[in-house]
DNA sequence: TAAACATGTAATCAATGCAGTTACAAGAAC
DNA sequence: GTTCTTGTAACTGCATTGATTACATGTTTA
């Protein structure tokens, strides 16, 4: 099991617009620095304009995000893409035997401290944003 | 995407043979209440024991736990039973263009909030063990 | 206005993982 | 030695992922 790349995707799509401000990103564009196909760019694209990320226009090149770097949390975009439904990262094994005293108590015992976990795992990500990414990236960019 | 339930109904399995210690818990036993298959029980417990959380018996019906119910945590059950692999819970799309800025350290930058996030969320098991459960299922059996 | 280029979206495909099911070998106990 | 158990392997249907192709629709520009 592992979380869909749209995550990642997404993250690099909204960095790639913004650090690439001066010329328009197409999906053409953007799939040759993911390394994909430019359709899946698209695709991805369409959840995070859905989500109100960023600003396209059919037929026109190129993409501009809508709020500031530091307006867009990763949290945004972890939930932009859907790769996670909301307190379903574990599933749990349904109608367990209710004539057991563990089948009928273990969904609610449970359930909690799988939200909990989710929860924790995705604070993480409402505490950073594109600034951070973008940041970072530059950082990078001028040691070398 | 959704972690396999393995890990719900491992915790299932331990609780159950705990609460039910007077009795030989056989797999046929433990499907019955977890609501499934003898045989997907008796895989789940077969990585149980691989960990070396439970001791059973080819032949002979019924598991033991090999520690107290203190001595066991979430996380031991959830790495037991193998639903996600260590720092791969979100997937990264891999060969971006090296020869584009954001595509050459997009990786390194991802990478370790990624493993932050998984790590926080796994925190949460660790600091959990089976005597929280077995003791809140208790707790609501005495209310009923 | 027509050609070239862009986005939006649907359909298809191979690969993978999950959970259920059946079957059976091997061990244990009565 | 019959019966019950665990341990495994093989197969199934189903869902998701990511890549790919195709094409309708919108925009630009020459």
């Amino acid at each position: 099991m592992s979380i869909s790349s749209r995550f990642a995707v997404g993250i690099h799509i909204l960095a790639l617009i913004d650090l690439n401000k001066e010329t328009a990103s197409s999906s053409e564009f953007i799939a040759g620095s993911v390394n994909t196909n430019a359709a899946v760019i698209r695709k991805i694209m369409g959840m995070l304009k859905k989500a109100g990320l960023i600003e396209v226009q059919p037929g026109v090149a190129g993409a501009k995000l809508s709020r500031a770097l530091s307006e867009i949390t990763l949290f945004d975009i972890y939930k932009a893409v859907n790769v996670v439904e909301e307190n379903e990262l574990f599933s749990i094994h349904d109608k367990p035997h209710p004539d057991c005293v563990v089948g009928k108590n273990i969904q609610s015992t449970i359930e909690p401290i799988f939200m909990a976990a989710q929860s924790a795992m995705e604070k993480v990500f409402q505490n950073l944003t594109l600034e951070d990414i973008v940041k970072d990236i530059e950082a990078k960019e001028h040691i070398q």
